[in-house]
This record gives C-alpha cells, sequence and structure tokens, in this order.
DNA sequence: ACGAGCATACCGACCGGTTGGTATGTCGCA
DNA sequence: TGCGACATACCAACCGGTCGGTATGCTCGT
C-alpha cells in the first residue's frame, strides 16, 4: 500500500530496524513464513536484540501492525487530497492517490495488515486485533469524507462506515489478484480493481468525472 | 468460498484425505504455518503416505490449488443461476448464491487459493501459477455473460474480463475484512462487501433489482 | 570530579522441540 | 512375484526462545 519512503524515516534504533525488516518480509512472504532469524538477518541485528525488544515472535506481530497504522495513518493523513473543497472530491481524490502508489511489484505495495490478517486471523487473536485497528483504521479516516458527499448528493441505501470498509475490500482484493501476476502485469492489474472501484463511487454519486463536474 | 458439503465426496484415499485436510487448515491458518506433521494427523495418515503422493510440501501446495479449482468449478458449473433467461440475470444470480455462501466464521467460506497466493507468491512459483489458475478461472466462468450483459444493456468503458476479475477482487477483500471480526460478526461484514459489488453491477447495468425490472 | 552501582541495549552460544524429508520395511493384491 | 500404498524410524537443519555475558550511559554519593 505505501512504499518505504519518504514518510517513513531512516530507522535509528534496532527496534525500528526490526519492524521495517518485518514490513519488507512480510510484503514478500507472510508472517508465518519469516522466522526471528530472518528478521535480524534483514535488520542487522542478532536474537538478543530482537527479544530484548519483543517479548515473542507474536509481540512482534502485534508492533508491526501498529507500526503500520502510524506509518500510513500518518501519510494519508497529510495528503493532498484533503485540500478538494467538495466532500465527493476528496474520496475520488483519496481514490487517485491510491493509484498513484500502485507501481512496481506487489511486495512494493501491498498491506502489511491485511497480509498478516490472511493467515493469522485464528491463530493470535492480539495479532487480528491490531490488523483490525490498522485496517478499520485506515477505513474510518474515510468516513467523514463520506458522510458529506453523501449528504451533498442524496446518496442512500447504505452508510458511509459501509462504503468506507468497500473502499478497503477493494484494495486488499487487488493486491491479491495482483499477486497471481508476474512482477511486470501486477500492478496494472491492481490499478484495474481500483479503477473500478472509483467507477462505483461515480455512478453512486453522480461525479462522472472531472470533466463531466466543471460542465455543470 | 464454499463449504465442504455436499458438493465434494467424502475423501477415501489418502491423498483425498490430505487434501481436504489442506482444504480446512489452510482456511484456518495459511499455508506456511501448516506443517506435514499437521497435514498427516488432519487427515488421518502417516508422513510416509504423504510423500508418497505428494514429492514435497510445495507439491502439496500446487496439487491443493487444483482441488481447489476442480471442487469450486464443478460447484458454481451446476448452480442453477445459469437457468436465468438473461444475461445480467445470471450475473447478478451469480452474486447472489456468492452472498447465500457466506455463513459462519470465515474458515468455512474463505478461498484457499488466495490464502495461499498471499503469502506464497513470491516464494513458491508453482504455488502462485496454480493459484492464478483457480482465481482466474473463477473469474473466466463468468465472463461470457457479463459480456453478453454489456452488449445488450450498452455498457462501455470497460471489460468482460476486467468486470470478471472485478468480482473476484470483491470476493478476495471481502474475505479479509471478515478475518477482522470476532468469528460471528464475520459473515455479515462479508455480506456487505458482496452487497456493494452487487450495488455496482446494478448501477453500471441500470439493473436495480428484481421489483424495478419486473416494472419495466 | 570520580567511582560505584544500576539500567539499558545488545551479543552470540545454546536449548529442547519441530521441521521437511529420507530410508527401510510390511502388507495386500493382481 | 512384483508393485503400490502405506507405516515406522530416523536424519540434519531450523525453529522460537533462553541465558550468561559485554559495552555503554546515567545517577548519586563521596
Amino acid at each position: 500500500m505505501i512504499p518505504n519512503r519518504p514518510f517513513r524515516p531512516a530507522p535509528r534504533s534496532a527496534r525500528d530496524k526490526l519492524l521495517e525488516a518485518g514490513v519488507r518480509l512480510v510484503r514478500e512472504q507472510g508472517f508465518a513464513a519469516t522466522s526471528v532469524d530472518d528478521l535480524c538477518r534483514a535488520a542487522g541485528v542478532t536474537k538478543g536484540a530482537f527479544f530484548h525488544h519483543f517479548a515473542s515472535k507474536e509481540a512482534l506481530g502485534v508492533a508491526l501492525a501498529a507500526y503500520w497504522s502510524s506509518s500510513t495513518g500518518g501519510f494519508f493523513a497529510e495528503a493532498p487530497y484533503h485540500h478538494h473543497a467538495r466532500p465527493i472530491d476528496r474520496v475520488l481524490g483519496y481514490i487517485d492517490l491510491r493509484l498513484a502508489l500502485i507501481t512496481g511489484p506487489p511486495e512494493t505495495f501491498s498491506c502489511v495488515a491485511g497480509t498478516m490478517l490472511q493467515e493469522s486471523f485464528r491463530t493470535s487473536d492480539a495479532i487480528r486485533a491490531a490488523c483490525e485497528a490498522s485496517i478499520m483504521g485506515n477505513a474510518a479516516a474515510l468516513e467523514d469524507d463520506i458522510a458529506a458527499a453523501m449528504a451533498e448528493a442524496g446518496v442512500t441505501g447504505t452508510t458511509a462506515a459501509s462504503l468506507s470498509r468497500h473502499v478497503q475490500t477493494v484494495i486488499q482484493g487487488a493486491f491479491i489478484l495482483a499477486k497471481s501476476q508476474a512482477p511486470d502485469a501486477a500492478a496494472d492489474l491492481a490499478r484495474e480493481a481500483i479503477g473500478h472501484l472509483r467507477r462505483y463511487f461515480e455512478l453512486l454519486f453522480n461525479a462522472g468525472g472531472d470533466e463531466e463536474e466543471k460542465m455543470q
């Protein structure tokens, strides 16, 4: 979902190095296949450092989801789409930003929280809850703009909360479909899915596109 | 995505028992966290039987995706939604069937191929390809009906292939969001997402619902 | 100003158990 | 008799985690 730079500063402590290593390795191969030794090698620290900062591998997973939340949340909170005057333009601006972030192979744009949730939801309630907080936190950040857009356009039959969760649904699903492809074809597939999400919002809100908006 | 019964017959051989155990365990905890010993215990067979039928754990993963393809493909091929006269009704019938299948905790309705793809896409090209075949095979099965519906309704701006992939995108994403919830709330969340998929198709095809159709 | 005591960050060897896989043997059937 | 479908015993490497240690920094008493 979000590449490493420029919004996450270079890690300084062993803890930050381990979390950065965790982002990279979980995106590449998931949580269970990522050993403590893998994380230490990738971070350039020892097992002793690992277990000084994290009580267990599971604790690293929980901290990783929180780290993902704070870095992605910060990124989106400061994105320029907030400056649009109309709520629907802010929502579409968010979707366009998501589109812009999808480049390269899947492990450079996929979601750490969604990836960990997929395999750990039943084996670690702590990781499940931390991943839920991350994903639903991202969804919630969009809810007010969606609610305002619904009020402005008179959209009924659903809720802002439901629509914001749907945004996350399509994003997570887009990442899975992308992973089925060779690395250089993955981003196109993910962007295609986000394109449908945008079109759904255009249809729902009668927001046919920037050009049609200006004609009205 | 599809519960075990009634379309998959009771497994008889050790190989089928292992594949059934694989379906259950991968849905619960993913592929990497599922050991060969886990699979043998769940199947009630020994390691000798496992390695007689499968050259490696990876080979089991490839066979599992193929097994998933054949059982889900057969299920959907014989579903009653094919009987609708209008293409759009067949497409919406498919989506309604998907809705109907979503009951209970996530591990009873999630997709084995999507789950394995998420964590194995970069560590096993054989598993990636087998999962792609499964997911894209499910998508492709819907493509003709979508193409016919597009022709009938005059829908432009996208392709049948793209729309059929979007169906899979939302389904896979719905399963992830569902996994973030407590077991008894999971199905509601997945159904909510599929509801948005349905609404997108209704808006795209001006197919407002069974009642509005009849009025026209 | 300095040294003792303590806390923190980290190192790397080691632990018991698990891992994917191999070797060998047995049994039933054609 | 030979082969397929298993079972059991075993292997080396890996696993998550522990443990005794060193290095460095901080605080406080003298």
